[in-house]
DNA sequence: CCTACATCTTTGACACCTGAAATGTTCGCA
DNA sequence: TGCGAACATTTCAGGTGTCAAAGATGTAGG
């Protein structure tokens, strides 16, 4: 707990005395732009509170750990590397582990090591697993269908075809101009 | 990746095929619009996580902090209550104690109490905070808009319309039917 | 063979978040 | 006036998420 950002008190004074607002170009959507995402963001987390706070009422489970299961359902039955799941999930390998663990202990998930490579372990749905995972899915399914009900099929369709333009622009940008790090890619 | 062929004979449909359902009506679309859904719940982490790694990278500081200083700069210059806050923060208020302390730890928040209700809270920006948020303000907006800059004006009206009528939808939507229980009304 | 490097997973320190219980304060009304 | 309902904030337990470092394995070159 070193550093904070207790040190933008140092902010450098930037132009003279100029308060920063008198910048250049700032065209007039400059921030529509910002306005857009903030939306989206909104739009986004409010689904998403609705979906996990149901999912936590009837099944006593969680949207990380019922996204890791349909990753599972949806790739091949052997199962998958940790880190093969933890890219379709949109997580760090950090995070799976914790999920995998507890799924494990529901009995729902298999963590069946025997590969060729002893350095992998294999998730993999296990019956009840599967099972369990469907039902949770034809009520998701439900659930969302009754969100997007009132939006004509035009509209979703347009609506897809922004978030596919969103996507690829994503796709190149990383964190920082210099830097090897960059977003997950992911493997849909 | 020794053995197959074995048992992948019955491989269920999956979630992406012809759905395990006999059920009613499921119009070719039923999973369509999980598949929305799903595109827009990644495009939105995709960019929160590379806002925040910015955010984090360039000011040490979280999507989290940003957001609440926004919101208070937004505000009145007097501040608002906690509960205020929080309602327009998109976080519950359990969160804001936290954020706010550390806010005020590092000088950018004052929470002044002063007010006819002492059961309030009143939180405001320092000076300090409001330049240091003006700084990374900016910054961020450069950020957004080189993520929605492919998009042509027109698409991003559409897409505003989307989320538009989004929210619209979601609104009286509730966590279950029978419940008290509901969404976070934005107050925006 | 042995060492240096690449991978896969786990662990640990931290930062958030939610929901419900606990505290303190105000208000309406019998 | 007194009391219980309503409200604002804090606290706490339980999950999740990141990143970086550590462990355990594979791989390739001298």
């Amino acid at each position: 707990m070193a550093r904070r950002a207790t040190q933008s008190a140092k902010a450098r004074p930037l132009l003279t005395g100029q308060p920063w607002r008198t910048r250049k170009p700032a065209p007039a959507d400059a921030h529509l732009d910002v306005k857009l995402w903030l939306r989206l963001l909104n739009l986004t987390n409010q689904i998403k509170r609705l979906l996990a706070a149901r999912l936590r009422r009837e099944f006593n489970t969680s949207l990380a750990r019922f996204d890791l299961l349909a990753q599972l359902e949806r790739a091949s039955p052997q199962g998958l590397s940790m880190t093969a799941l933890s890219a379709r999930a949109m997580v760090t390998n950090g995070a799976i582990t914790g999920l995998v663990d507890g799924l494990v202990r529901d009995g729902l998930v298999s963590r069946g090591g025997h590969s060729d490579d002893r350095r992998t372990v294999i998730v993999a749905l296990t019956r009840l697993g599967k099972r369990s995972f469907l039902s949770m899915a034809r009520r998701h399914e439900g659930w969302v269908r009754e969100l997007f009900d009132g939006m004509p099929a035009g509209r979703k369709l347009e609506f897809e075809q922004c978030l596919a333009m969103m996507k690829m622009q994503l796709r190149g940008v990383h964190v920082a101009p210099g830097s090897r790090l960059t977003l997950r890619g992911d493997l849909h």
